[in-house]
RNA sequence: CCCGUUAAA
């Protein structure tokens, strides 16, 4: 039953709805007893497969019209709705439904519900919304402050101009021991290259380094070397370079010594990246 | 336990 419920879900995700509905009536008639739960995956499936088709009315009117057991609605269930919602710019309707779960069903939103939320406002440029939102969630108790969350918020204020304020909400969000993935340092780190703080991309960076979240592909080097040496004087584009091999509780990686020294080739630096070879040398840093 | 959320290449 449970590698039904995955196909169910593959096949709405390959775009098969006709079979995932025939094996899901196939599972609902042989179901003998006590695997709601079961079917109840595999029926989250199938809405989530209907809105993402576009048809989140047809989603809509299955879950509160036609299906008359309420053991086939779970907290999942009302997350796909309010996403299916938010993704198609109907955020007002998303939380009216996030207001019902709760109060007339007594479903508690997770995380994973509250962004769908989040996401679907700044999605409408309503990113003042989104933070308001935000913190509404989070002052109130009603969830903890979530990694995907701050992603979320991240790449909406980087969107709309506001790389600045994002980045302190990232650091704002790391005091409180939240942080987010990888892909979203590397976000930041891109948005402020571009909006001419490659300074501070340097030093974010830097932070990433030491606790073990750094952007793992090479052209984020190449970005922040490059932003260094254009929009900063050699000598302090230097300063930020030298910073990543000092004051790093371990020697920087192979790996980060040679992506740095590859984004200063790749740009046509070949002079300082003999200097940051011959400064590795004195800080104690073996290449390769 | 199985189904839903943001994100770089």
């Amino acid at each position: 039953a449970v590698t039904c419920n995955t196909l169910v879900a593959g096949l709405c995700k390959a775009g098969s709805f006709d079979k995932a509905v025939k094996l899901f009536t196939r599972m609902a008639e042989r179901t003998k007893r006590n695997s709601t739960m079961v079917t109840l995956a595999a029926a989250n499936a199938l809405i989530d497969g209907l809105c993402r088709a576009g048809r989140v009315d047809e989603a809509l009117e299955l879950v509160f019209e036609k299906c008359k057991d309420k053991a086939m609605i779970n907290a999942v269930t009302y997350g796909i709705l309010i996403q299916g919602l938010c993704k198609s710019k109907r955020v007002e309707d998303g939380l009216r439904l996030l207001e019902e779960m709760s109060t007339s069903r007594g479903l508690n939103p997770d995380a994973a519900t509250y962004n769908s939320i989040i996401a679907g406002f700044c999605e409408l440029d309503m990113v003042e919304q989104a933070l308001e939102f935000f913190s509404n969630v989070t002052q109130g108790n009603k969830c903890a402050p979530d990694p995907v969350m701050i992603g979320t918020l991240v790449n909406g204020l980087c969107k709309s101009g506001r790389s600045l304020q994002a980045l302190e909400l990232l650091e704002e969000m790391d005091r409180v021991g939240c942080q987010p993935s990888s892909q979203v340092y590397c976000l930041m780190i891109e948005e402020l290259c571009n909006s001419g703080e490659a300074d501070k991309a340097c030093k974010l960076l830097h932070e990433t380094l030491r606790k073990g979240r750094a952007p793992a592909n090479t052209g984020t080097y190449t970005m922040i070397v490059d932003g260094l040496y254009k929009t900063h004087r050699p000598e302090k584009a230097r300063r930020h370079l030298k910073g990543i091999l000092s004051s790093s509780l371990s020697a920087p990686s192979v790996v980060t010594s040679c992506a740095i020294i590859d984004g200063l080739c790749k740009s046509g630096r070949f002079s300082e990246a003999r200097w940051f070879l011959h400064s590795m040398g004195q800080m104690g840093s073996k290449a390769n």
